[in-house]
RNA sequence: GCGGGCGUGGCGGAAUGGUAGACGCAACGGACUUAAAAUCCGUAGGGCCGCAAGGCUCGUGUGAGUUCAAGUCUCACCGCCCGCACCA
């Protein structure tokens, strides 16, 4: 039997995991992301961790020094809601749950250096935070703007997006409102074009998160023009574009609510204060917004059109218009834009084709129900017609640039980075403010949270704290007070891996542990960080650099994103979730557990606790065994899509688990370690003729190259079918000294993935050393190779018939064998081939 | 709404443009057993022909296209999933 806590401890006393910087051997940064302890470990993080531990383990036994370090990023408002419900400090809960979390990853088995163990609530770590604030405010890269929240009337309080559900608050139920405050930023955009190129240098990242990132950073070339209000020459609304060519085909100009002449029309007027009130009531987030209805308001207010003074557009308020892109303002083109169509449509608007379709008669062409956005010739344009698209943006810019009515310019869709929230658990922002002195930075850092925060009233328990932010100013030595707002956890865990590298320097980050470590080789971690975690630690890890921290400017030179782990549903019949433990299956059907009260099978979704299909880790593991979890978890699915857990699955591992330890205890007499195989000279004897060496051995050589290879490309599902073959091949019949190999190859290719079996197996082969000090096995080359190889003949792409060939055999004798083949011939009928394809080692293709 | 992804047997999936279904799960048949479980051996995409060996044919969400050859490339469509800046 495998005895796990006996292998965990015998790696802690060996020390097998602890890594410093002055070691012979290359480094190697494996990281997966950090988790938030929420209380227990979900099977999100065994699938996350399993996949980086086999990765550090491999780079160990290939001879790297690998750095796996482990930690909590701990801030957050899980943290807040349990206080508010059990009545403890936040810092309580959340170090409870490190302290379970902590034991449940180590009865995985994983290869941590615990010792470099960090939480971001440790006033040790954001302590340094509060620094690289300071730090980053020198640098110019932090300033204060107003921003909209969302506002809680009855609670008091700024709500998070997910906190608002339908448009009310999720504990309030009232109407959730949009405010303005005003907050802290980092300016991010500052590195647009860089944070977009570089893209292009990070070619071991996968290609889909690049070009979310790119999308998200969304550059765009275009126009900014201003209209001037009818009558009013010297008030005008600015407006960007990318499509100036379609300036002749406008029809309205519309401006956000959140525009600065919305503002001052509400002033003026009622009714337009009460559409923009009605605009506010839905939240902030993007895609509340761009779902929401479209909405508009005429304003009565008339700008001209830039190339034609009698032309008079109308202006309108509408709630699709985004205030932080662009300048918050539009001209529409609705024959060649479908939002502007839609809206166009609703408020009977003009629509003007401009921009006519090669082949389409300029007279005739119409547009429907949808917007033409595609190429063709410049129509209804005056100067612009018969021009192409490009040539059109390019006179029009040109014409408005002559006339001082603004310029071309390259916008990104790119926000600053607002990382104030007006939330107790979080790092504080080390600033104060004085009446005097305005905004200045906290000279005694860290600042740290009270040891006391109280929940019972409404707001910030930071702001009605009788004390904390009660402070002198550091510049006059007046009274002034405390900045109530903390940061972001995205800054949290956009430095992390960097004091990893020295989690106790005196300084944010130890420069030269970070040289030797940095950037991290394999980073693991969901799909969902796809962007904003990813984009803000590498603006930070830009940062870094700048202030001499670090020498590079991409924090991770290789990422990996797994796939979700997913679980069936289940539904009684009055349609209410129903728990995977309270059910029994018969048939195929689901029952009430004990009863013939039938449940409903619904279609497998991501583990939730508001879906009831979470399956606890920790109950599997004491069933079956970490390497049995371990195991399912790079079984079958391939790591970046979603896995399914089932309890056949599951059962399937542990009895490939227990057939493995079988195939070892069971070995009967093998020749002691290190004794060369049969056909080989010695061990190992790399490129040796393998004149007379055995199936399995081949077999063996060809596991131990396609494993290495997969698991270097985290194929790890591959990897698992190939060691599933190689076990299948070990029999009682094989010659003794083939058979020792075979096993200790098979145990050396799955130590990574389930390393106390593995520990166990190599035990009972008789090795007195530990298999996680044991080198990669090396594959002979000779060994892989096969001398005959059979492949198919088809005759005009169907397949016909097989030949065995000569593996190096000539394309004539290749040619002449697939003529003779019974099968091809049948086939042909006696035609002859007008052309033979023959690709060497592949197939054969007779085309009559 | 915008952005990204996925779709292959009963199921998870394999397949540098080159024998579709490796490997596993479930299933079925057999061995072992008083019996069951466990284990071991074997079978298996659908349809048709054949006692059999084997052969024919259809088949990778749908429809078109490129190619000697398409699960793979191109276009259009359908379905499902994820992200959208205050969840982490």
């Amino acid at each position: 039997r495998v005895e796990e806590p006996r292998w965990q401890k015998a790696w802690d006393d060996n020390q097998s995991f602890v890594v410093n910087t002055d070691d012979k051997r290359d480094p190697y940064y494996v990281l997966e992301m950090f988790p938030y302890p929420s209380g227990r470990i979900h099977m999100g993080h065994v699938r996350n961790y399993t996949l980086g531990d086999v990765v550090a383990r491999f780079k160990r036994a290939r001879g790297f020094n690998v750095l796996h370090p482990m930690g909590w990023d701990a801030f957050g408002l899980p943290a807040e809601n349990a206080a508010m419900e059990k009545k403890v400090h936040p810092a309580t809960w959340t170090y409870d749950n490190i302290a379970t979390m902590r034991q449940q990853l180590k009865s995985m088995g994983l290869s941590l250096d615990w010792a470099r163990e960090i939480a971001t609530c440790h006033p040790e770590y954001y302590r340094h935070e509060q620094a690289m604030f300071l730090d980053f405010l020198e640098a110019g890269l932090v300033y204060r703007k107003e921003a909209s929240v969302n506002w809680d009337p009855v609670d008091q309080t700024v709500l998070a997006n997910e906190q608002v559900i339908d448009g009310r608050g999720w504990r309030s139920g009232a109407l959730v409102e949009r405010k303005k405050l005003s907050q802290w930023f980092f300016k991010i955009t500052a590195y647009s074009d860089d944070l977009l190129s570089a893209l292009d240098s990070l070619d071991r990242w996968p290609d889909k998160v690049r070009l979310m990132q790119k999308n998200w950073i969304g550059r765009s070339e275009g126009l900014r023009l201003r209209f001037d209000v009818a009558g009013d020459k010297k008030d005008g609304i600015e407006v960007f574009t990318t499509r100036p060519d379609t300036l002749f085909g406008a029809s309205f100009v519309a401006i956000s609510p959140d525009h600065p002449l919305a503002a001052k029309l509400s002033g003026l007027r009622a009714d337009i204060k009460d559409f923009i009130d009605e605009c506010h009531r839905t939240g902030t987030s993007e895609a509340a917004i761009e779902t929401a209805e479209k909405m508009g308001f005429d304003t009565g207010l008339r700008v001209t059109h830039p190339f034609d003074e009698t032309w008079e557009l109308p202006v309108y308020i509408a709630n699709f218009v985004l205030m932080g892109y662009g300048t918050g303002a539009i001209f529409g083109c609705p024959a060649h834009d479908q939002r502007d169509l839609d809206f166009a449509r609703k408020y009977d608007l003009e629509v003007l084709p401009v921009v006519i379709p090669e082949g389409s008669d300029p007279a005739g062409f119409e547009v429907g129900a949808e917007a033409y956005t595609g190429p063709g010739k410049l129509a209804n344009s005056e100067f612009l017609d018969g021009m192409s698209v490009d040539q059109a943006k390019a006179e029009t810019a040109k014409r408005v640039e002559a006339q001082g009515r603004g310029k071309r310019e390259v916008n990104y869709r790119l926000r600053d980075w607002l990382v104030s929230r007006q939330r107790p658990w979080g790092c504080p922002i080390p600033m104060i403010r004085c009446e005097k002195c305005g905004y200045v930075p906290a000279e005694d850092l860290p600042v740290l949270l009270p040891d006391e925060l109280k929940f019972e009233s409404a707001g910030n328990p930071l702001v009605s704290h009788p004390t904390w932010k009660h402070v002198d100013c550091p510049q006059c030595g007046g009274a002034a007070e405390r900045e109530t707002d903390t940061c972001d956890t995205f800054v949290d865990s956009s430095w992390y891996f960097a004091r990893f590298a020295d989690p106790n320097s005196e300084a944010p980050v130890n420069k030269d542990a970070a040289a030797y470590w940095l950037p991290v080789d394999q980073y693991i971690g969901g799909i969902e960080h796809a962007i904003l975690h990813l984009l803000y630690a590498r603006f930070f890890t830009r940062g870094l650099h700048k202030f001499g921290y670090a020498k590079v400017d991409e924090p991770f030179s290789s990422l990996f994103t797994q796939g979700m782990v997913c679980h069936e549903t289940y539904k009684n019949a009055a349609g209410e979730w129903v728990t995977p433990d309270e059910i029994e299956k018969r048939d195929g059907k689901a029952y009430l557990k004990g009863s013939d009260v039938a449940v409903e099978i619904g279609s497998s979704e991501k583990m939730s606790k508001s879906k009831k299909n979470v399956i606890a880790p920790e109950t599997i593991i004491d069933v079956y065994g970490a390497d049995t979890v371990r195991w399912f978890m790079l079984s079958d699915t391939p790591p970046e899509r979603d896995i399914e857990w089932t309890d056949e699955g599951a059962a399937g591992c542990w009895r490939f688990v227990q057939r493995l330890w079988r195939l070892v205890e069971e070995a009967g007499e093998l020749p002691a370690p290190g004794t060369a195989p049969e056909g080989a000279s010695e061990l190992p004897a790399p490129g040796t003729a393998p004149e007379g060496a055995s199936e399995l051995r081949r077999a063996t050589h060809r596991a131990i190259a396609a494993v290495t290879d997969d698991v270097e490309h985290l194929r790890f599902n591959r990897a698992v079918a190939q060691i599933y073959t190689l076990a299948g091949m070990i029999d009682a019949k094989a010659a003794p000294a083939d058979r020792r190999e075979a096993l200790e190859s098979l145990v050396l290719l799955f130590a990574p993935m389930m390393p106390h079996l593995a520990e166990s197996c190599w035990q009972a082969l008789g090795h007195a050393t530990l298999v996680v000090d044991a080198p990669w096995p090396k594959a002979d080359p000779a060994l892989v190779r096969s001398d005959t190889l059979t492949i198919a003949v088809q005759v005009n792409g169907k397949r016909r018939g097989e030949i065995t060939i000569p593996a190096e055999a000539s394309e004539d004798s290749v040619k002449a064998a697939a003529m003779a083949d019974d099968g091809v011939l049948r086939s042909l009928e006696g035609k002859a081939p007008k052309r033979i394809i023959v690709v060497p080692k592949r197939i054969v293709n007779i085309v009559v």
